[in-house]
RNA sequence: GACCCCUUCGUCUAGUGGCCUAGGACAUGUCCCUUUCACGGACAAGACACGGGUUCGACUCCCGUAGGGGUCGCCA
């Protein structure tokens, strides 16, 4: 009972979360769940600048919906708390005492413009860029003369051993970094705010982690954890670095790469399953090899083995098929608790119409089916998000097309403002092709792109029926003006 | 620049010395289904970065080279 398995996520509060946030949070809470374990978030906020409450909101918002719950940590509680490291000074304070009694740690009043002119001295001479040790010597008396005297010092650590730390990553096996790597680095700033590399270690360390999984840019940060788990004489919980996630051009996801945030894929009406098995498998392989794999299949197979070591570039497009696999696959129960928040928020009032909600149901369902994205299927209901798409566009640069979506507004424009039948679409269909001489692809396709926008989707018979007269006019003159 | 990591189809990956004529998925192309398109089905095309070893035998092990990435902050 005392070895349970724990892990954490442990994001900074400046934004969204990102999917690379994302998938360590979903590679740690899997790993926990496998083994039966406990998953806890923490908040590293240390740096005041950046830092808001906002940010913070967004990123248990994000987590939630991507169904990552937590065992510990803001708003949960837990017996290793507060989880949030600006609530934890007093702690880093304490533990800084210590290596200072102990002679590993230092007060430093050198001012940062000295200490730029050094590096450039340093870095000129090709030399390692180094913190070059002046307060090191300082002795008690003095440190406490400059203190009282109102200077402001930073804490460093002293790098003392020279010798080679080696970590045993669960991802890459040993790798070991020399300890000139690194010169006496900081660890409490002079506000007395921790460090990342300390915070981290310290928390880690008290919050009884066994595996850390982070994120590769962290792993030449471990030096720097590693000497401070000696210094304390603390066990070295187990690391995973997980490679970066790439944008197309192989270089880090940025925001100019497009969506790189969890809401955005939301906002667009991608669902959550569809994000965390794509993201799952990003990295990480199922050992059954299913490409498909809910949820509680990958707590079942995620043992911590199989995770790749090298970087991975996010494929939009192989989500968006995720995403429509998932789409046809909800139930429709499922699809209306997605659909109905839609037309709340766009007011769409003529879908209130209960019969009309009974009756679509089943359309909506065979809707989906050719469905990529959750947003085509809110342009299909939505008269403000309508819009034609590129294939559209060509569509209608057809010759024949005017005359047929004419004919289509000549006909609807005849009925009540009301919802048409399949056999009515039909007798329109058949209208349309005795009058303009069209059949095949010629008939149906402009039909259709002066339906939904796109010459892609489910049968017209089954779609026209889902939307009133009114809108029907509306959307086929908007083609009319796209000629 | 120093240190660290990475390198199989366009992309995500399988592969742990012979099972590989290198497998799957997305994307692409062709065909079937469909009075259109999509969905579904079938097929096709497409990769072990390079050079040396080790070995009877290397995608797999070792060493170089090249390329990519990361880190060198009072950011995380």
């Amino acid at each position: 009972m005392s070895n349970k398995i724990r892990t954490r996520f442990a994001p900074s509060p400046t934004g969204y979360l990102h999917v690379g946030g994302a998938r360590t949070a979903l590679f740690s809470w899997l790993f926990a769940k496998h083994h039966n374990g406990e998953f806890v978030l923490r908040i590293e906020d240390t740096d005041q600048e950046r830092s808001t409450d906002e940010a913070l909101q967004m990123q248990l918002s994000d987590l939630k919906w991507l169904n990552l719950d937590w065992n510990e940590g803001p708003e949960a509680g837990g017996e290793y708390g507060p989880y949030r490291q600006s609530e934890r000074l007093g702690i880093y304070q304490e533990c800084v005492q210590k290596l200072i009694q102990e002679k590993k740690a230092f007060h430093c009043f050198c001012k940062n413009s000295d200490l730029e002119t050094k590096m450039e001295a340093l870095k000129k001479a090709g030399l390692p860029m180094h913190y070059d040790g002046t307060c090191r010597k300082l002795s008690q008396e003095e440190v406490a003369v400059r203190l009282e005297g109102g200077e402001k010092a930073v804490i460093r650590f002293h790098v003392s051993q020279e010798k080679d730390y080696v970590l045993d990553d669960l991802v890459r096996g040993e790798v070991s970094f020399p300890s000139s790597m690194v010169g006496d680095f900081v660890i409490l700033r002079s506000d007395g705010m921790p460090v990342y590399n300390f915070a981290c270690a310290v928390d880690d360390h008290l919050m009884k982690m066994t595996h850390v999984f982070r994120a590769e840019e962290h792993l030449s940060n471990s030096l720097r954890q590693l000497m401070i788990y000696e210094a304390f004489g603390w066990e070295v919980p187990r690391f995973g670095h997980l490679s970066l996630i790439m944008g197309e051009d192989g270089q880090k996801l940025s925001k100019r790469h497009g969506a790189t945030s969890c809401n955005e894929y939301k906002e667009r009406g991608y669902l959550p399953e569809a994000l965390t098995n794509y993201l799952t498998l990003l990295g990480w392989s199922s050992p059954s090899g299913s490409e498909i794999l809910e949820r509680e299949l990958s707590v079942k197979e995620f043992d911590g083995t199989r995770i790749n070591s090298s970087p991975a570039i996010f494929d939009e497009v192989k989500l968006t098929w995720m995403n429509s696999v998932y789409l046809r696959n909800l139930s429709d129960q499922e699809l209306w608790k997605r659909v109905e928040p839609f037309i709340a928020k766009e007011k769409i009032e003529i879908y209130d119409d209960l019969a009309w909600r009974e009756k679509s149901v089943g359309v909506l369902k065979t809707a989906m089916e050719t469905l990529h994205d959750a947003v085509d299927l809110y342009r299909l209901l939505s008269d403000n998000l309508f819009k034609v798409s590129e294939k559209g566009k060509e569509t209608l640069e057809w010759d024949s097309s005017q005359g047929v979506v004419e004919k289509w507004m000549d006909l609807i424009s005849k009925m009540p403002n009301t919802f048409m039948t399949s056999e009515e679409f039909e007798g329109f269909q058949e209208e349309i092709k005795n009058s303009c001489g069209v059949k095949g692809k010629f008939l149906f396709m402009p039909i259709r792109v002066a339906v939904i926008g796109h010459p892609q989707g489910a049968e017209m018979k089954q779609l026209a029926p889902l939307l009133k007269k009114s809108s029907l006019l509306d959307r086929a003159e908007y083609c009319l003006g796209e000629m």
